[in-house]
RNA sequence: UCCCCGAUAGCUCAAUGGUAGAGCGGCCGGCUGUUAACCGGCAGGUUAUAGGUUCGAGUCCUAUUCGGGGAGCCA
């Protein structure tokens, strides 16, 4: 390759496609991209429209190319979905007021090789037939729109945090702590796996191993952010993340991307109101910065999706105990059919998160101080009778909201090391293996919380998608590791 | 991992155990400042794979593979 791009701020009729549509009439312009569709007509002694897209907004721009065009016959009229082009030409309005290229030139800079057996056509395809064309599904609107909607929330994420004085620490992918608790873990390894080195009492010699012990990559960044929270007060990671569960629903991945902000000096309450305004943020966000995508899910992927995600903005979070949560529950199970029965003690299923969030309280919901048995060992111990709770109670929170069900779960983290060391002996864990995290507890310790996102959860409820598979470029599931 | 459903043309789907079809897409032509265009014609098939039942299997049976929905686990 020799020819380089000239960088899109220098004084160049090459605009891209987002820049054409709003060019004033008159302006020459080159635009670059792929068609969308080729519509012909006689009229004029002949001409085609070519809908261009460069992927840089929802919108493709319409160029009308002519029968005198030299080329015209031999090259124009043949062009099909998915051509590679670049027009020359002069921006011009439509009958119906929009912004299309007159075109000098239309250069054909790829074609499409059998046409009639090119997998994406100008015609509605399933989700599931595109999630098998994983490689060419970035074409089509759907999916450009994903992309595009992915990218803002990425940066939405950053800037929120950025602007309230978190730090971003990058947290390590590869693990050998093996003490974060949650989930099945995917080992990494370079030994030989048809031929693993033994201890002389048969087992495989972890010591020959890379990292001379075992290691795992991360299930969550937590445990380590953690420790930059007790030096920077406000921190938080946002990367991959892997659990090798054997799960097989619309939303669970084996690799998706979590954020977890961690604060010190506060609360689970102020964990919540965090939790609230960062939800918030990113949905005035996507609203402001991809209203061009936004409409089209809003038209096409959920009906009164925009509706939703205004009615989520106005009003609070409803807060509500756990405990009070359960009595809810037990009412309406009078009334409702669920089909795994309700008590206190007990997790909630899908079903009773969804009836909070989606019937009761037909808005997001914050679920606080659970029963400690069902929650991880650094949930910090509520005194005895919070909420008129029947027994203990942790600092945790869930965030329910509507189609997704839960998007968010946090905890004020157990600061006492006391307290601590009797929960990890309770849950039958190792305190050596914690060592540098109850260091944390016996050097300056200070009351922290936080919570974690699931980066590919909020994309589907802010987009209104319904499978988590559909809003990452390339998903990865159990059996499922192509391209 | 468990329960249920499915796999037929490039795509979406039809086809009582008896000649494998339509719409869209593609190609050719007609019409048209078109924009989910419209009209006519043509091409396009190892019915997921491997066995079995039957005179005869896309259809019934068994196994496998893949996909979807739900559950569990969670984010």
């Amino acid at each position: 390759m020799t020819a380089t791009l000239p960088p899109m701020t220098t004084p160049s009729t090459w605009l891209r496609v987002v820049e054409a549509l709003r060019a004033p009439e008159g302006s020459p312009v080159t635009v670059k991209g792929w068609l969308r569709t080729r519509r012909d007509s006689k009229a004029d002694g002949g001409l085609s429209f070519l809908a261009v897209h460069d992927g840089t907004c929802f919108d493709p721009i319409q160029a009308v190319a002519k029968a005198d065009l030299p080329n015209y016959a031999s090259e124009i009229a043949h062009l099909t979905t998915h051509c590679a082009v670049e027009v020359d030409g002069v921006i011009a309005k439509t009958p119906k007021g929009g912004n299309e290229i007159q075109a000098r030139a239309v250069r054909v800079v790829g074609l499409v090789e059998n046409p009639d057996h090119y997998p994406i056509q100008p015609k509605p395809h399933t989700m599931e037939f595109l999630r098998e064309q994983a490689h060419l599904r970035s074409r089509t609107n759907t999916f450009g729109a994903v992309a595009r909607v992915r990218h803002c929330l990425s940066m939405a994420i950053h800037r929120f945090y950025h602007e309230r004085g978190f730090f971003y620490v990058h947290t390590p992918i590869i693990t050998a702590s093996d003490c974060e608790g949650a989930g099945q873990m995917f080992r990494v390894s370079t030994l030989d796996q048809l031929n693993l080195p033994k201890t002389p009492d048969g087992a495989v010699d972890h010591a020959k191993d890379f990292f001379g012990k075992q290691a795992h990559l991360t299930v969550s960044g937590q445990l380590n952010v953690e420790t930059y929270c007790c030096a920077l007060s406000r921190v938080y990671t946002f990367g991959p993340t892997f659990r090798a569960e054997n799960s097989n629903t619309s939303r669970h991945l084996a690799e998706f991307w979590m954020i977890e902000p961690e604060i010190a000096f506060a609360d689970l309450a102020a964990d919540a109101t965090l939790a609230e305004d960062f939800i918030k943020y990113l949905i005035n966000a996507v609203l402001t910065e991809r209203a061009d995508d936004m409409k089209f899910f809003d038209e096409r992927i959920e009906k009164g999706l925009l509706q939703r995600l205004k009615d989520v903005l106005e009003k609070p979070f409803r807060r509500l105990p756990y405990t009070e949560g359960v009595k809810i529950l037990v009412d309406a199970a009078k009334r409702t059919k669920f089909e795994y029965p309700i008590e206190w003690g007990k997790d909630l299923q899908s079903e009773h998160e969804r009836y909070l969030t989606e019937q009761h309280f037909k808005q997001p919901v914050i679920l606080m101080n659970y029963p400690k048995q069902i929650k991880a060992f650094y949930m910090r111990l509520n005194a005895p009778g919070t909420d008129g709770a029947p027994g203990d109670t942790v600092a945790a929170m869930d965030v329910l909201v509507p189609s997704v069900g839960e998007i968010i779960g946090g905890s004020q983290r157990e600061e006492r090391l006391s307290v601590l060391d009797q929960r990890l002996d309770e849950m039958n864990l190792s305190k050596a293996d914690y060592w540098w995290y109850r260091d944390l507890r016996r050097y300056g310790t200070v009351p922290h919380a936080g919570f974690g996102l699931g980066f590919e959860r909020a994309m589907m409820f802010l987009t209104g998608m319904q499978n988590v598979r559909d809003v990452i470029p390339f998903p990865r599931a159990p059996g499922q590791a192509d391209f």
